[in-house]
This record gives C-alpha cells, sequence and structure tokens, in this order.
DNA sequence: CTAGATGCAAATTCTTTGCGGTCAA
DNA sequence: TTGACCGCAAAGAATTTGCATCTAG
C-alpha cells in the first residue's frame, strides 16, 4: 500500500459520489501533484483486486468507483450522469428465477434503475416552462 | 433508406446474436466491400433513431446492437461476452418499488443477468479436470 | 538491495467528425 | 438539381502499455 494508493482510497472514500477515473485523478491530484493519470488507473485496478473498491460499469461510457465493496443497486441520472446507491438488499430471486429460463449457469445479475436526480428535476421543471413563452431551441442546450 | 443502411438493418436481423459495431462491420462488408466504419456507425445511429434497431450498453466497454426493439433483458457471458435475450416481459414493480426509495424520478430500469454460455461452461470444465494434472499457469490462456 | 510502483509519453481501442465527392428523389 | 449520404482520413475520449527511474520494505 503506496503513499498514492492510500491517497486514491481515501479521495473516493471522501467523494462518496462514485467518481470516474478522471473525478478521482482532479481530487488526488490536489494532494499529490505530480500523480500521473497512468498511476490513477493502475492502482485503481489494484484496489479492485484487494477488494478494497468496485468498479460500476454504468451506461457504456465511463467507469465508475465505489469505495462500498458490498454488492448493491445503483440509480443513475439520465441528464447529468450522476450515480448514487439504492437502500436495500440485492434481489437473490432474481437470480434464481431466471435459472430455468436460460441455458447460462447464472452467476450474478445487475440491476440500475434511470431517472432524473432532484437537480436536474428542476431543471427539466425550468425547461418546461420557458418551452412555454420561448421557442424551444433557444433553452435545449443539454442533452440527455 | 439507402443501400448501405437496409443491408446493416439485414445483417443485424440474420446475425441476430447482438453484434458490436465491428462485427456489424465484418459482416456488411461481405455484401459491400467499400463501406466504411464511419458509415456504420452513423447508419446504427440513424437506425436507432427511426427505432429499428436498439443499443445495448452491457457492461462498459462495446455497444452492441440489437434489432428487436421491444424492451427486454438479456443475459451476458462472463467470459465470452455474449449477449442473448430473456424470454420475459421486463418487471414494471421494480420500477414502482424504488420509486419511494430515492428522490430520482424513475423513468426506466435495466437488468442484466451475468454467467457462463455452454460453450463457456464446457470450456471451464475442461479447465477444471486439465488443472488437477497441468500447472494451471499452462492453461489459462483465457480472461473472463 | 531488489521487486514492484511511479511518471511520462506513446500506443490502443472504440467512436465521432470534417470534408470533398456521389447518389437518389 | 440538391440535400442527404458516403468513404476516407484525421480527430477525440478513455484506457493501457513501454520504459527508465525511484522507493518502500
Amino acid at each position: 500500500m503506496t503513499r498514492q494508493r492510500r491517497v486514491i482510497l481515501e479521495e473516493i472514500r471522501k467523494l462518496d459520489c462514485h467518481p470516474t477515473a478522471d473525478e478521482v485523478y482532479e481530487a488526488v491530484r490536489k494532494r499529490l501533484p505530480r500523480i500521473s493519470m497512468s498511476t490513477i488507473y493502475r492502482d485503481l485496478e489494484a484496489l479492485c483486486d484487494w477488494g478494497k473498491i468496485q468498479v460500476l460499469e454504468v451506461g457504456c461510457s465511463k467507469k465508475h468507483f465505489d469505495a462500498d465493496t458490498k454488492d448493491h443497486y445503483h440509480v443513475r441520472c439520465a441528464r447529468c450522469g450522476r450515480v448514487e446507491n439504492l437502500p436495500v438488499q440485492p434481489f437473490s430471486y432474481l437470480e434464481r428465477a431466471f435459472r430455468d429460463l436460460c441455458d447460462y449457469e447464472v452467476i450474478g445479475h445487475r440491476l440500475e434503475l434511470l431517472g432524473l436526480c432532484p437537480a436536474c428535476q428542476k431543471a427539466k421543471e425550468y425547461r418546461e416552462a420557458a418551452e412555454g413563452i420561448i421557442d424551444i431551441d433557444e433553452v435545449s442546450g443539454e442533452e440527455v
């Protein structure tokens, strides 16, 4: 456990928002200004191997990292990409239910809710209100 | 609907295995040898926009494409990455269940089973048998 | 002292974009 | 005829790798 790995782990725990590799980089860089992106990636992988963190492959673009290694579900905001935990135990019956419905040997499952976080709900309400009086193209700058 | 789009759609339907962009490319190239990767990507996007196909963001690396646009679940092989359909209607109660458990406005969910496809189950059995007589490193050339 | 970790730069992989030429309505 | 589409090449974004150097044990 080197200095950079310790700092990386601490920052992921502190951020608690399921950061991506570059969000970790930005946070760690404040404490270790000379750290490089490759160290971030290599250490994130090492921390995964040691079971200190886990990777979330939400959506398909960037990987998110989670200091909570217990099995749990997530909600993802469809607009800003924010990821948060859902406070329930995973439903193991889902795996049992599918065991007889396919010829795969089922070894796990992943459930992800998709939604709008509170901030983006507000933004949406604002946009809908604005569309009533302004031309839509004027305000629909953001993508979903 | 141009020639290349028609061929792309036909090949995705024919493949029926949730191909990735480059698998589509390889298949289409047999019929349209001069087609380019950018056309593949652009036409895949257009076909999505028109609701002719849908994208699956399984795991986190490549996108897979599916000619079946009805909402449905998938199993993914943890070893070879193969993706197949699961023959059930999505469980809408999952979204209702989580509505009160988080402050997100829930707009959808994604459930993905993880397992070993029949071919990889066989490979695994073979490997386990082999490990009894050969040094593990000799046979564990494949990655999960 | 030495194996393993780091920083830097360059390479990979997947996907997107700019642009001049082409095709179908 | 003309706007949408195509192929090619180059650009981007995320991640990985090669290598010389450094550092913790």
